[in-house]
DNA sequence: CTTGACATTCAAGTCGACTAGAAGGTGTGT
DNA sequence: ACACACCTTCTAGTCGACTTGAATGTCAAG
């Protein structure tokens, strides 16, 4: 029953130290009570709201999307339907992005493919990646190709 | 014939002006002649190498490893062999993500179908998300849960 | 000759989710 | 009494690939 300290919930969540502090500072924790030298105190719950967190992460959700959830929450409603929301956009997100690395993937190969073949005449700039067609909708996201979440929802 | 100011070779590829400008400061494209009042004075090559890099990144190159080639060209080896390490690489790192997304899609989909039954009892922190089964290896790494590259290659 | 669309440089900001470091106070075991 | 692990706050840095801004110079058309 003795109240945890910080570093006490951050194991058992299996998150870091400063992560929680991030964390609160961000509000998606609130502030916990204090000790006499000002020590944060918590208690069972918050480990459990770090594993809240913890899935929802998992689940693709990011935190903005958590901070969301948890102000509904906080404030009496049920944020189930928004859940839901989120979720669904998050599944239609991931068809998305399989539907970009199935292309993308497809032509890799392809181009692996063709490159077994005598590698000796013509290498120029790179003959290889030249010949490669680059048609919209095949690029590949991550890694780095401007995938710019909208992120307004003010 | 007349050579192409910056902003004409950026439009010609795709890119934005100051974007030929950062790949010229991080040495992924040649400094250029200049004009007597300093403009940058490229030719059609210069189009066809941002191209060149534009299909890389399609392909999920990094700038690096553009960088990397960029060098063996101009060093006038083959870079060949080295872009079909790259590619080799880059089909592993899909199909694990692949893999992942599967994974990510399946739970998913599985909670939004647990969803469906009566929302209503006992709708707390969030039990939707609480009740989401945390299984290792199965994290949806896009949406910024920790990918970190690995990226030395000193 | 002026307007406006281009060009130049350099520095700094963006995005997300942290991580790292400094400089100090606290709690506990020997 | 002292070591050492833990806590505190704060700021700044990381990663990649740009983007944005400020302050200024140049070129072509009317």
């Amino acid at each position: 029953m003795s109240p945890l300290n910080i570093g006490e919930v951050a194991e058992r969540a299996g998150v870091t130290t400063p992560t929680v502090r991030y964390y609160e500072s961000i509000g998606l924790l609130k502030k916990p009570a204090r000790s006499d030298a000002g020590y944060r105190r918590y208690s069972e719950a918050t480990v459990a709201e770090l594993e809240f967190i913890k899935k929802a992460r998992a689940l693709g959700f990011s935190l903005d999307e958590i901070g969301e959830i948890v102000q509904l929450t906080r404030s009496g409603k049920r944020p189930c339907a928004r859940v839901m929301d989120l979720a669904n956009t998050r599944l239609a997100d991931v068809d998305e992005q399989m539907r970009r690395l199935a292309a993308f993937r497809a032509q890799l190969v392809n181009q692996l493919s063709r490159w077994q073949e005598p590698t000796e005449p013509g290498c120029g700039m790179c003959q290889m990646i030249e010949s490669f067609n680059l048609k919209p909708g095949a690029e590949f996201p991550e890694a780095g190709l401007k995938v710019r979440k909208a992120r307004k929802r003010a």
